[in-house]
DNA sequence: AGTCCATGTAAACCATCGTTTACTTACTCG
DNA sequence: CGAGTAAGTAAACGATGGTTTACATGGACT
């Protein structure tokens, strides 16, 4: 059958990528609470079981997929010049619905084990990177607004999709968004 | 005994909002589906059966539990001159976990049928108002602009609390923040 | 070829949760 | 005082969902 051929035989990598892969799309779109372990397991057409076997639990499922897709986000080496030119290139340039892990962690709010798991990540990724540029003080407080817009950006692009931010994004609005980037690093 | 001084024997006003008040609590800080309706009724000292008598439903409950809060939110006749350094206090005045509607929207982003609810009254409360100001047009994007970083300060107050952004909030970002939401109005 | 372990599956388990039903209790009104 | 109704309760129902268990199967190695 065709089956045989998409996913031969028996391969466990292959396998337990597969489910990482639904995995992110699952909670990128619908969230982690909102996802269950079914439906997860029959987008990448394997047993629910696996998952268990695989990753240990749904939360540690979650943490693999959010943190896989953290390591390909980071956007800590800018140049300054263009730094609020290229963030809302980058951030309106995604999407909707395509393993975003910004979207994945606020969809992960409402559960609190998400939240913690959520939590930890996000203070490595976004905060301690921006210690490093701006010392400590002065760079928790670069990466707090930096998050903050970032965070409210893609909120109203993914979540509560707001036309005014997707496809009716106007110039001065999005000059509006370059300058509050921009004036972080300024 | 004390309890019966406390919730006077049988009142059905007095009940229903103990109902309520304990939902905006338990929802403002969990979460929509981190909440449950035993939760909820625990916290209020009744029972379970009677959110169903009085709001009908759990998602009844939230929406009731939110829109109470949003009608006593708005702030969209503040003065021009002002507007930023007026919506930063108010949003940096707000305690945590004090039944704040914001926290309450975003923790609900996870759960689909609370999703819709709020996107519903999101859009009625902060975009329908400032259309009224700026036009259709401009409204629009204005009101994207000034939801996203409210919602963006907000989140990283009480979901992810960050320190830059509520003990440690300095003069510097204090400032970045009121320009932020000043240079929408100019 | 035959054995053995990794891989995958089917089904049940168990806890949680929103909701409903049947029942009890307190207050009110005639 | 006594019936009737509103208020409240206890318990169970039905569905969902994460996880576990017992079992089947394919492939590699001797």
């Amino acid at each position: 059958m065709a089956e045989a051929i998409l996913r031969p035989q028996r391969d466990a990598a292959r396998t337990r990528a597969a489910i990482l892969a639904a995995a992110q799309d699952a909670f990128s779109v619908r969230g982690y609470s909102d996802t269950g372990v079914r439906d997860i397991t029959a987008a990448a057409g394997v047993n629910p079981a696996l998952v268990s076997r695989y990753f240990g639990s749904k939360e540690k499922l979650f943490e693999a997929a959010l943190s896989a897709l953290l390591d390909a986000a980071l956007i800590t080496n800018l140049p300054r010049e263009t730094f609020g030119e290229d963030v809302v290139a980058i951030l309106t340039a995604t999407q909707r619905g395509q393993r975003n892990p910004l979207p994945m962690m606020m969809l992960a709010g409402a559960d609190s084990t998400a939240r913690a798991i959520t939590d930890r990540l996000l203070k490595g990724i976004f905060l301690e990177p921006m210690t490093r540029w701006y010392g400590p003080d002065r760079g928790a407080e670069k990466a707090a607004c930096f998050t903050l817009l970032a965070s409210g950006l893609t909120l109203y692009r993914e979540l509560y999709p707001l036309d005014a931010l997707n496809a009716g994004l106007s110039e001065e609005t999005r000059r509006w968004l370059v300058a509050a980037f921009q004036s972080l690093v300024d």
